[in-house]
This record gives structure tokens, sequence and C-alpha cells, in this order.
DNA sequence: TTTATATGTGATAGTGTTTGTTACATTAGG
DNA sequence: CCTAATGTAACAAACACTATCACATATAAA
């Protein structure tokens, strides 16, 4: 299956929002990550509905940060692009009463669970400001 | 995106033909799993290759254990595999020379290979004998 | 030797999710 | 009013796994 780099996107958005401190627009994003404004618009949606973002309509419209970066954490990003899977391994449900297919799918949904929880780790101990103190070193 | 029960159903397969000692042929292994024959000889065409299985052509032919459950491990399965991803989140390169689009895909990075390397330890430290004796426990 | 039955593999379509694009209603500043 | 923005619906494109058909090849068994 294909990658989901929406969360990547989204980072790299709300940063640059952040220390540029105003507001842009959804064609202005767009072309700082050469996609398209109405994918812009989809995928900070949740960002707006969570109250992490403010938008405005019209002339002179967009997108504002509405916490500070040190508010939010890579989690909070993540459960606004609504919780996409993370994990690429599924599981066979073919024979549900199989031993086999049973031992087979609790080894690896143990695995799975163990790497997801591994990872929402990370996303709940990191805050945007952690990325963009990051950033300014380099 | 969807998701891969290639090493679930795999690691089922081979169970099977293990417990039963026998030789399967596709279009037994694919009833088992419910679907479809000419997907099974894809899917352990790799296993054939590296020597896991073995094949007979023509009548009566099929597929047949060239070693023990206790031979080999659920990571040399996904190796069989071709390694498919394991995590969805994927990265944005749009901006090259970002500092902040750096920051943010390291740390992505980060997190995924640390969640990468968890998986892979858990796949090499479980054999497919780990898995049959789970099963009869049951 | 012929026949039936396998695998091996190419070609093409189906499926689900993200991304791309168009269209248009709605909103608001100048 | 006019311009420029968001909000959304609708639908196509891209991508990977899966489904299916077709057929060459191989081989056991009659």
């Amino acid at each position: 299956m294909s990658q989901d780099a929406r969360l990547s996107r989204v980072l790299h958005v709300l940063i640059h929002l952040s220390l540029r401190n105003r507001t842009m627009s959804s064609a202005e994003i767009a072309k700082m990550l050469s996609i398209n404004p109405v994918v812009v618009r989809r995928m900070m949606a949740g960002l707006r509905d969570r109250g992490y973002l403010q938008t405005t309509r019209g002339s002179s419209g967009g997108w504002y940060m509405a916490l500070e970066l040190d508010e939010i954490t890579v989690n909070d990003v993540y459960e606004a692009l609504n919780e996409p899977n993370l994990l690429i391994t599924g599981l066979a449900h073919d024979h549900p009463t199989c031993p086999v297919e049973a031992s087979v799918n609790d080894m690896l949904n143990n695995v799975n669970a163990e790497a997801e929880l591994l990872v929402l780790r990370r996303y709940r101990a990191t805050t945007l400001a952690d990325l963009a103190q990051d950033a300014m070193k380099k």
C-alpha cells in the first residue's frame, strides 16, 4: 500500500504558521508543499475543529494558529487527522475457529500493538515547540 | 491505505503444511484461505526460492515443507515476502532545504525506525514452532 | 503415449485509501 | 458590487494488494 504523508505535511505547516505569526491562505500553503489547495483544506479541517487552528473566510482570509507550539503535541495532530492506521501488516480472518490462525494473529496483533504503543508514546512526548527548536539548530 | 495480509496468511499455511506433513496444492491452500490459487502461488514463490518450501509440478504436485518449523523464524518469512513496508506514515519531501521539514522528518524517521526495529526483533525471536506450539494449547 | 492435473507467469480488472482537480456555494473585506 | 478566500461535493489518478483468466510447461498415472 501506499503511504500517508499528511502527518509530515501538517506538522511542517503548523510550525511555519506559528513562526511566521500571520495568516496564510490554502493556496500559499499548497505552493509551499507542492500540493493542491483543496488537499490542504481537507487535511487541516480536523485541526480547526479541535481548536488548534482558526480560519477566516473571504478576502484576505486564511489559516492562523490558535495555540502556541508548546501547547500542541504530535499526538494531538495525529488524532486530528482521525488517527489513521500506523501499520500495514494486516490479519487474515478466514477461519475464525482455526487455532493456528488464532495463534499467528495473536502474535501479529501483539507485535503491532507494541509498535503502535511505542509510536504513540513518542508522539505524545513531542511538542511542536520541540520540533521548531530542533529546526533552529540546523 | 489498505493493509497487507500476506504475512498472516503465509505463516498460517506453513504451519498447516508442516503439521499435516504432506503436499498441498495451491487450490487446496487457496480454499483454506478463501483466496485465489494464483495469489497463493505468487505469495509463496519467495519461500520456495529461499528453500523453505519445495514444489512439484504436474499431477499430484503441490507444495511441501523443506525445513522443520523450528528452523524458520517469522523474520525469514517476512524477508521472503520481499520485506514489504511495515509503516504507513510517510514523509513529505517538498522542500529539501527547509530546516523545519528536515526536523519533522528526522523525528518521524526516528520513530518509524524504532518501531520497525521492535517489530523485526520480535519477528526474529519467534519461530514457526513457537506459533505451532501456542496453537496446540488452544 | 496420452490424459489429467499441477505449477509458473503474464495480462488485466477490482478494491480501498490518499492525492489531484474541477466546480460551485458561502462568506467577508474593500 | 467585486474580488478573494474557505467549505465541500464529486469524480479522476495513482498505488499496492488481491482476483481472475489464459496458457505454457511439467509430470504422475492410466
